[in-house]
RNA sequence: GGCGGUAUCGUCUAGGGGCCUAGGACAUAGCCCUCUCAAGGCUAGAACACGGGUUCGAAUCCCGUUACCGCUACCA
């Protein structure tokens, strides 16, 4: 096979939110066809109308865009006329060839015989009735308008296939039931309409998750009626809470949109989500996109299910903060630090140079964007909220702490330049004349200039405070536990 | 129940017969760095599910058991 003949598809259906293993296996559809210079699809699988719904299908769409795994080719619509249309053909041709009869029996009848089944401890299967019926027999029902489904008919043998990721899988098609391919009302079931449209997509690789091997055989058996050739599987491993149990929202976040809200990079996200299933070998780790890009393999995929473990996901995410070019974490932080409602985009544009510093002290320390800019908050507001734990702690003595940042205001104040090493140097050495070591000296600055006990270093903070706010923020501190002291 | 799949530290994984007294990462604990918090560095504890084979030799190959997961609809 060609590289340019790759053609795969991502395939959910509408009725939810873009999940976090739907996201998987877009993402390994994407970087197998980037990778190849093939093909990536989308096909909304909508034939469910009752559950399917537009605002699902655009919040699929939002979150593969915001993931960056762009699609070639327009959105196919799977319960559209012309596919539908298409799969009922098939049904059809199905039916005129032999691989497939009608069933009369109702969907109450089966079910009532599945419970009786049940109560039998037995495994139900369908018994094969309507394909004894004669032909006058069906003839009969179908003038008379007696509703019926059309059910394809599994021959003998065995029917298995090479997968990329499990190697050979069989089953013995004794073990597949006689299964309904239209439905009475003329609609097509699941697995007609995937091989139908996949044929018709010309789709050469299927790449899906686990839970859709035991469709594979009867997807297979309807290929081979159809006439068409079969495309390469590959079933990726499901994604499961660390309970061990599939994904479900009892796991919290499980929708991309979520990490996407809590300041998670789409990068981040792929990259480890691309863990989940597939390693590139080696201690590799951190990745791009186009590292990834070019370092998938079908060779690195695995079998096994992975658990999803946020506490990985936001180191990681911390991982390509710190990694990422500047300008673009400063870019895409802004919409949170506007948030805040302490400053606007334009007030930001217009210092740009002290954002960008600011944000490159603030972005060694958060995992996500949304603790940027919450760590941004003290450099944005005009009077400082002191935390009342961390002026407890570092103003416990408030005639004490007074004097130091009297001090330090004075020393600081007669500093010739403002820039880190002369100031670090002067406070320096205000604490060597004073016998005060550096916490003891720092501590009551960083509330002064914070409000907080954790913050980036003070020598680094006075550039982005500048002097005159600096000595502000030191002056009002200074007053305020003057006022404390009076009370 | 039937059928199918999977099985290395708590988690993500490296490993594809000897390089494994099993490596890395997250998490945890401790130490270093240090003005706090991060980041970074170092250290510690922590795993080949079990039982049989095959082989001079098995985490790696085969079989069985067990556990877990999935499918078992006129859902997708």
């Amino acid at each position: 096979m060609t590289a340019s003949a790759v053609r795969v598809r991502f395939a959910p259906s509408p009725t939810g939110y873009l999940h976090v293993g739907g996201a998987r296996t877009a993402l390994f559809n994407w970087l197998f066809a980037r990778q190849l210079g093939g093909v990536f699809l989308l096909r909304v699988e909508d034939t469910d109308k009752a559950r399917s719904t537009e605002e699902s299908t655009a919040a699929i769409f939002e979150g593969l865009r915001w993931l960056g795994l762009s699609w070639d080719e327009e959105v196919v619509y799977q319960g559209s006329q012309p596919f539908l249309e298409r799969h009922q053909r098939d049904a059809r041709a199905m039916l005129e060839s032999g691989h497939a009869y009608r069933c009369f029996c109702t969907a109450t009848e089966l079910d009532e015989r599945r419970k009786e089944a049940e109560a039998r401890k037995d495994s139900f299967k369908y018994d094969r009735r309507c394909d004894r019926l004669s032909a006058d027999e069906v003839a009969a029902r179908v003038a008379a308008g007696s509703p019926f489904v059309i059910r394809f008919r599994v021959p003998e043998g065995s029917t298995g296939w090479h997968d990329m990721v499990h190697e050979d899988i069989a089953f013995p098609n004794k073990d597949i039931e006689d299964f309904v391919i239209l439905r009475s009302d003329g609609t097509p079931i699941y697995n007609l309409a995937v091989v139908s449209d996949d044929i018709f997509m010309r789709i050469s690789h299927v790449m899906r998750g686990d839970d859709h091997i035991s469709n594979t055989p009867k997807q297979i058996l309807l290929y081979q009626a159809l006439g068409a050739a079969r495309p390469v599987f590959a079933h990726f491993p499901m994604i499961h809470g660390l309970d061990g149990k599939k994904l479900s929202k009892r796991h919290g976040a499980t929708a991309v949109g979520d990490y996407q809200h809590l300041g998670i990079l789409p990068e981040a996200m792929c990259n480890f989500l691309a863990l989940m299933g597939w390693s590139p070998g080696g201690d590799r780790e951190v990745m791009s996109m186009a590292e990834m890009t070019e370092l998938f393999s079908e060779n690195g995929l695995l079998k096994k299910a992975a658990v999803f473990d946020t506490k990985k996901l936001e180191w990681m995410n911390g991982q390509h903060i710190i990694r990422l070019p500047l300008d673009d974490i400063a870019a895409r932080v802004l919409p949170s630090v506007v948030a805040t409602g302490l400053v606007t985009a334009a007030a930001l544009e217009a210092k740009h140079a002290w954002y960008l510093s600011l944000i490159d002290l603030l972005r060694a320390r958060a995992r996500t964007l949304g603790e940027i800019a919450e760590m941004a908050k003290p450099f944005l507001v005009q009077t400082v909220t002191y935390d009342a734990a961390a002026a407890a702690k570092a103003w416990k003595d408030p005639a004490e702490a007074r004097a130091v940042l009297r001090a330090a205001h004075a020393t600081l104040a007669a500093c010739g330049t403002w820039e880190r090493a002369a100031l670090e140097a002067a406070l320096t050495a205000l604490g060597e004349a004073q016998g005060l070591g550096a916490s003891k000296l720092l501590a009551p600055i960083r509330v002064a200039l914070t409000g907080l006990s954790n913050s980036p270093s003070i020598y680094d903070m006075l550039p982005i405070f500048g002097r005159e706010q600096s000595l502000a923020r030191l002056a009002a501190a200074e007053q305020h536990l003057a006022g404390h002291l009076s009370a």
